[in-house]
DNA sequence: TTATATTTTAAATAACTTTTGAAAATTCGA
DNA sequence: TCGAATTTTCAAAAGTTATTTAAAATATAA
């Protein structure tokens, strides 16, 4: 297999395991492209290498640089705006997990948190069931909290981090 | 806050949670209707309490039965058939868990494992770009297999099981 | 078997999301 | 400041996914 046939692959598959995250398919393609390469890239390179336009790359990378997982470089002597991913895989997934942590948990265990205290028979099959799940998810989602927030302060914690390291 | 209005919240909620997962806001919903529901149900009263058509319905049922979710239960003397959901959240989680990583993970460390051997001249730059990116997700890819593999098995398994009581 | 209740399927439609392309805004050197 | 290079925006077009509807298939009771 040629070095060119790999890269396709890994674009297109990259970007297929994306659609499957919420996120969508040219983001992760973008992001496939970045990881692989060695040096900082401009939009125009983007567009030329995925074939996709303009507006789709600008708008694409500008979220990607909101997760957290693309930056901005100013190359010296160039006018155009070059971009970077990191590319520490580990890196990668505790930022996805603690923005993700951020949109989609958080809100979520807060919301359960209200719906903890309604009113009504405390005999009622009904609501004696709908206060047991809302249990159940709330107990489960805190200790996921936990969890996650351990996996996130590794990466600032030299004991967690080299403990994490085994992992890695 | 009334019963009514909390298992509204909850079901509207669970439908936006399960969007961000990949997995479609009706089918999500049903899930939850299912969840707080202590006794089970028919595709009718889905139809109802949801407002959505019996052929969504049918479709999102079987969805969820064929991510193991959703069990067909037969009710004596009942012609119709009728649904029920696991309530464990732990068991919930680990069988999504479970389904995805057979559908996205492996598959995708599969594809890895393929694009490692290419050819090419070792000193150039993006071809070890390329395989360091590779080579690290690779890695972290293992890892997390194993990570992944502990806790299905710990359902299955006397010793895990209790260590993990503690998160339950 | 026949009539009826129930579930499944799939084509058509509706709703939603992504992508383009061109115009507007911005940046920066001369 | 002006003008060229570059980036950003956004309305329209294209593409995708979800939902309905109605007809077909299946199961059950009489």
């Amino acid at each position: 297999m040629t070095y060119s046939e790999a890269k396709a692959q890994f674009i297109s598959s990259w970007g297929a395991l994306g659609s499957h995250w919420g996120i969508n398919r040219t983001m992760a393609q973008i992001h496939a492209l970045l990881l692989i390469s060695p040096e900082p890239i401009t939009q125009d390179d983007m567009m030329e290498q995925l074939s996709i336009s303009r507006g789709n790359v600008n708008m694409n990378t500008r979220d990607l640089i909101d997760w957290g997982l693309v930056e901005r470089v100013l190359i010296p002597g160039e006018r155009r705006e070059f971009f970077t991913a990191e590319k520490d895989i580990w890196k990668v997934s505790t930022q996805i997990i603690k923005e993700r942590k951020k949109r989609e948990l958080d809100p979520m265990l807060k919301l359960l948190s209200q719906l903890d205290n309604i009113e009504g028979d405390k005999k009622d099959k009904e609501l004696k069931q709908f206060k047991e799940t809302i249990g159940g998810i709330r107990k489960f989602g805190g200790q996921a909290d936990k969890v996650l927030d351990v996996m996130i302060k590794a990466d600032e914690n030299w004991f967690l981090g080299s403990l994490l390291k085994f992992f890695k």
